[in-house]
DNA sequence: AGCCAGGCCCTCC
DNA sequence: GGAGGGCCTGGC
């Protein structure tokens, strides 16, 4: 199925940034696990090309538009961010990168996941626990459109995210055993916590920011990085600034240094929001990721 | 060997 | 409220 865009879009760089962390390239297209379904996605003429299993695109549609942001107004996200011709090289080198609007829960254990640790890593502990607590996707329901798919081994088979539910029932040992380290007690504490309904995600899209964060970081090991992450990447709050070492580095030296300014990261995430205003979170992404890719060189 | 990762928490000042 | 150390694990 073809879905039409009519601005910019980096279907590449959108799920290859690090916010993200179940695409694969796989040929010309990108494969990854959402909505419990095997997604292929790939940039043809006219806009982005996609197939689904087990559940067919027609009924996948509407939440794979939704996930890609394809009817957000990138161009106004642009207008409000020329500030600065640091800011502007970035958009321009990577012009279409999107943010994605992801599933709260997963988002949320991916970050967890993340706290001194590096993309690789970080990818594998999501496969593990896919693998170990996800349930197994039978694409064989519907196999046209990957054509051997169904005749994957059983272990090979690709894994939904577990649920809060699951993961509430799988033990802070079983965890552990994952190599999480000391990450696995948060998660298991996350899980209680969503399974039980003491703390509603999707709730908090509706919430304005500040609230949400406050309940966020009330989640033992959410501190002010991962908490931002989650508003950003899956709750709709576009003012959210994740201060990671790559974003502390960016604006101390693109930024900071020449006004011989010296600033903790929550203070870093409140000069950035007078700064950069509503749309921070979309700078911040674009100056994370250049500043991964291109290093502390580039101007 | 020792340091540091896409942090957070606790302690101490 | 700010600085400093510890923490699981993995990679250099």
């Amino acid at each position: 199925m073809l879905l039409p865009i009519h601005q910019p879009f980096d279907l590449h760089s959108t799920l290859f940034s690090g916010q993200a962390f179940r695409w694969r390239p796989n040929g010309d297209w990108s494969e990854g696990i959402v909505f419990n379904n095997v997604v292929r996605l790939r940039h043809v003429e006219g806009g982005i090309e996609f197939l689904s299993a087990p559940d067919d695109e027609a009924a996948l549609e509407s939440l794979i538009r939704d996930y890609l942001g394809l009817d957000r107004d990138i161009e106004g996200v642009y207008g409000s961010l020329e500030l600065d011709d640091r800011l502007t090289a970035s958009i321009a080198r990577y012009k279409g990168m999107r943010i994605l609007r992801q599933d709260p829960w997963e988002c949320l254990v991916s970050f967890l996941m993340a706290q001194a640790s590096n993309i690789p890593r970080i990818t594998k502990n999501v496969e593990d626990i896919c693998k170990t607590f996800g349930r197994p996707i039978e694409v064989s329901a519907r196999a046209e459109p990957f054509g051997g798919a169904q005749d994957r081994p059983v272990e090979a088979r690709p894994h939904g995210f577990p649920t809060p539910s699951e993961l509430a029932r799988a033990t802070v040992d079983a965890l552990w055993d994952l190599r999480l380290g000391y990450r696995a007690r948060f998660i298991s504490a996350a899980a209680q916590a969503v399974d039980s309904g003491k703390v509603d995600l999707m709730a908090l899209r509706e919430d304005p920011y500040e609230a949400a964060l406050d309940t966020l970081m009330s989640l033992d090991g959410v501190g002010d990085k991962v908490a931002n992450c989650v508003l950003l990447f899956s709750l709709d709050k576009m003012e959210a600034f994740p201060v990671d070492v790559w974003i502390e580095r960016a604006l101390q030296e693109w930024y900071l240094n020449g006004k011989g300014q010296k600033l903790t990261r929550p203070k870093m995430r409140l000069w950035a929001h007078d700064y950069f205003g509503v749309y921070a979170g979309y700078a911040n992404h674009y100056l994370f990721h250049d500043r991964r890719l291109q290093g502390k060189t580039s101007s």
